[in-house]
DNA sequence: GTCTATAGCTGGATAGAC
DNA sequence: GTCTATCCAGCTATAGAC
């Protein structure tokens, strides 16, 4: 507790740096990906636009920042979300209904995730927020099939299904969040029974 | 064939709607939805910046027609990959098969599709082209289960599902093309028979 | 129908004072 | 660590000449 409570130098924050990053949510939710300049994060946060430079290498550091908590909080939901039934195949079922939910609910945040256009090879620690998420379904499909590359190949097949109905359901191709969480759900099912069968 | 070749009055072409249209094409190809302007489509197509003015009412209306496009050249691929197979179930799979395939092919004009953020209810010829393209599943879905209500929650699930694979492999989180195609048509046909077991 | 020229705006980023 | 001031760049859109 000791030298926690600094003075603010300029004039403001003892935290900047965290408050640019909730500045920074609060405008993409907003606005989408399209509204978020530094010049506007600057604004938001109440501090010049020079500011974020001393936090910040430039503007796509602190996008990147951003992307990377959507991933944090996504694995923290569907992992939340999973944890709610035993059944390995309505494990499966959860995560695409909590995938569908997520993108419903945090619209801006959720295609930040795909639209931000940030190479991840250059940024090793997204690849791997984006890997831990698909490891969420891993426990689940292994014991759906024990075969490892079978299992594998189903994680991919019931994310990238839940990932399908979450931008169609934003597009309005689906009718309603419910409606689109049961059928991921359901789909997920069928994926899922189908690597049972075979 | 009368009066086809006009003098261009200015300085250039004869049809230069349709040259913009390649040109922003290009620009859309080769720098995604972020280059896209009208000044450097201008510059492509080798007029001033002042001159797309006469021939779309603005940067969005040269932007939704590309979309307009891109959906019509969906269409024409899905359809002609779909009517080399016979069966319905297969007819689904050919589908998401060649989905995965143009995504791969076209990035920008397919990223383009659903990133270009434009208002569909403002624009119903998009929203129009758009259903066209699931139209195109309705025959084949009625044939394996004959309920209405159970072939178009069969066609959301497989063109959701074929959306999601197709992110997935631009996204680098399926290995190549070539497996993504199989695995997304796949998923197409488990689908599928599941709506003929039920 | 196309050009030149320009107005008006917004953003990224840096230099230097404090 | 923050500010002020500034530079440079790029875009959209319009006015008016030809």
């Amino acid at each position: 507790m000791d030298s926690e409570v600094k003075r603010p130098s300029g004039r403001h924050h003892g935290d900047l740096r965290r408050a640019l990053e909730a500045a920074a949510m609060d405008v993409v939710a907003e606005k989408g990906l399209a509204g978020f300049t530094l010049a506007e994060v600057s604004r938001r946060a109440g501090v010049s636009v020079a500011a974020p430079y001393k936090h910040f290498a430039d503007r796509e550091a602190l996008l990147a920042t951003l992307v990377l908590r959507s991933y944090e909080e996504q694995r923290r939901r569907y992992r939340a979300a999973m944890a709610r039934v035993a059944d390995p195949v309505e494990k499966l079922a959860a995560f695409a209904s909590a995938y569908v939910r997520f993108a419903v609910d945090e619209r801006s945040l959720f295609e930040l995730t795909f639209a931000a256009g940030l190479d991840k090879r250059a940024r090793p620690e997204l690849a791997e927020a984006g890997a831990a998420l698909l490891g969420l379904l891993e426990a689940p499909a292994h014991a759906i099939c024990g075969d490892d590359q079978r299992a594998h190949r189903l994680v991919l097949a019931v994310a990238a299904c839940a990932h399908g109905h979450a931008v169609f359901v934003l597009e309005g191709v689906l009718d309603g969040p419910r409606d689109a969480r049961r059928q991921a759900a359901s789909a997920a099912r069928v994926l899922a029974n189908a690597h049972v069968a075979l």
